[in-house]
DNA sequence: ATGAAAGCGCTAACAA
DNA sequence: TTGTTAGCGCTTTCAT
């Protein structure tokens, strides 16, 4: 006795009107070669019917799927999921679907993730990965459907990416710090073989340094996993290495950083300062809230998805690498100028 | 000059091997009835074309898309993103992917989202929102794709879903806090039209009280936004009714409670104590750490997904109600028993 | 303005 | 073991 629910298709839609299944179609792709009347007699036993168009055969037969890839580390860190959320609510706006998946920034996963998304017919992919090796690079490259990176950039800058620019920002923070008489300030970033470690945010660090005349030291560069509980290891090798300040690129290593100093009866800001740099809720938590580099992490999901849209529409874009403005926030986590 | 990514299909497998097309697709999905060396033949064929199966076209003609579908509040939010992360590990584990839609708890947007999720022939659906109103029920009852409720329930517990026990959880942690003597315990829940909230959260806290002898007092039940900004409005209020521990079911909205409280120079657990109930990572980046009732928030989603895979499965489950073990945790937000 | 007909790339009976 | 033949539900020329 169990409902059956057969769903109406486009041909019980036509019958019932006495149209071609043809006429169907053009009233629901809102084709304008229609006379009124029919169409409205169309959209009435629509209605009636309760027909909804099976997006998969109109994906078969129209070679798009309104579908798009979101290939990301980790949901479960802050950062990836707002730039995820800017990207969803663009894509529903424009009436895509979004495919998320994780790859714990792992290469072999992304190469597997993106070859999957290529099979099921995707229309585009923004892609979230701070590492972009080789195999991966190929795999975009081998994709034939729109890529755009979203707060990341690949080495060579060839793909589309939205981001803010991490040189200048670094290098602000670095030199604030300079200004204010540190001599030992580390850099705690992502492993260095990714280019928006290696070339933006350790260039602006570096181009700081010397433009204060000062000697780099690769002892004050960190480059560890980005877990809360890792955060605790780097914090005692920071120790360890007696800075005063420390650059930080994620919130909950900041956060775990500015606990183990101050559990060890540091003050915050007079015996360290600190700064962070993706502003997540987590620097406000802190106590003393954190300083940090204000990204728009939204926004760079929402700019990405939409330069998206274009791309799958076949559209020029003016300008493929493009960078929203930041800000520098101060709070108690650092002294002022 | 572009280079011209045409994809191989079936047909040329089949044409290259000098074979029929159903024997080609034999091979692929893994069917016996193939001779050894013609599966090699086709193997080898297969790997010079690079041919990938076109998943939507296999979907439109299998009805079978191997996609599920997400639909949640918010991904933005941690416990909900690590029952995601939870349940993107199952999916990728069974060769399902996942479509996510942000909904706000928004129940117009649920709807949508839900018959989109339909229109796109699912397979099946994870839903995690808190509220379940008649038209969100009625939009999963016509379905007919399996759904599982992670981290929620309906009131009539008539979907599948994986849970913790709330009331329990709730009543004991009540007790304790009764037990150390508090009169004024505020119950901090989001809205009160939930399932979750009202029949559960709220019904394991009156359950404590009316077995001290309590008497309920509804004015020290709190049910407002859950943002860190609504939480620092909220704490106003528990402030100003003079209340001495405070139990809350969210994360975000602790650490702004306590924080506000701290702010305002109580002494945390001294003046005031207070107990979360998702132990994300916020509760451990706090100063004090916040105690907390841990749920398995990965497991809810994982397991979330195992059932949905045997639902898709046509398989029927000995269980549809489950409840994952919950533990108490006691940090530096509360005072020792 | 409307219809006929040929696919889209694959699965799944049914035959052989 | 292998091939033949219908579809799956829709879009899209091309006629009319």
């Amino acid at each position: 006795m169990a409902e059956q629910k057969k769903n109406a298709t486009i041909y019980d839609v036509a019958e019932k009107v006495g149209v071609s299944l043809a006429t169907v179609s053009r009233v629901v792709n809102g084709n304008n070669n229609v006379r009124q009347t029919t169409r409205e007699k169309v959209l009435q036993a629509i209605d009636e019917l309760g027909y909804q168009p099976n997006a998969v055969a109109r994906g078969l037969a129209s070679k798009k799927t309104t579908t798009i890839g979101v290939v990301m580390p980790d949901v479960t860190n802050v950062f990836y999921s707002e730039l995820t959320r800017g990207v969803d609510d663009i894509a529903q706006m424009y009436q895509y679907d979004a495919l998320l998946t994780n790859t714990d920034d792992d290469q072999d996963r992304a190469v597997t993730a993106l070859k999957n998304l290529l099979t099921k017919q995707v229309d585009g992919i923004i892609y979230m990965g701070t590492k972009l090796s080789k195999p991966v690079m190929s795999a975009i490259s081998a994709l034939r459907a729109p890529v755009v990176l979203a707060g990341s950039v690949d080495h060579a800058g060839q793909l589309p990416s939205v981001n803010i620019d991490y040189v200048a920002a670094f290098e602000a923070v670095t030199t604030n710090l300079i200004n204010r008489g540190h001599q030992r300030i580390a850099l705690v970033i992502g492993s260095t073989d990714r280019a928006i470690d290696q070339d933006f945010r350790l260039l602006g660090y570096k181009n700081a340094l010397e433009k204060a005349g000062m000697a780099f030291d690769d002892r004050l560069v960190f480059a560890k996993a980005r877990t809360y509980a890792a955060g605790t290891i780097q914090a005692a090798d920071l120790m360890a290495q007696e800075v005063t300040a420390v650059l930080a690129y994620d919130d909950e290593l900041a956060v775990s950083i500015l606990n183990y100093y101050q559990d060890h009866g540091y003050k915050v800001p007079d015996d360290l300062e600190i700064v962070t740099s993706n502003n997540t809720n987590y620097a406000l938590m802190a106590r003393p809230e954190l300083s940090s580099i204000d990204q728009p992490k939204y926004d760079i999901g929402a700019v990405a998805m939409r330069m998206l849209t274009k791309l799958m529409n076949g559209e020029k874009l003016d300008d493929t690498q493009i960078k929203l403005p930041y800000t520098l926030i101060s709070r108690g986590s650092t002294r002022k100028n």
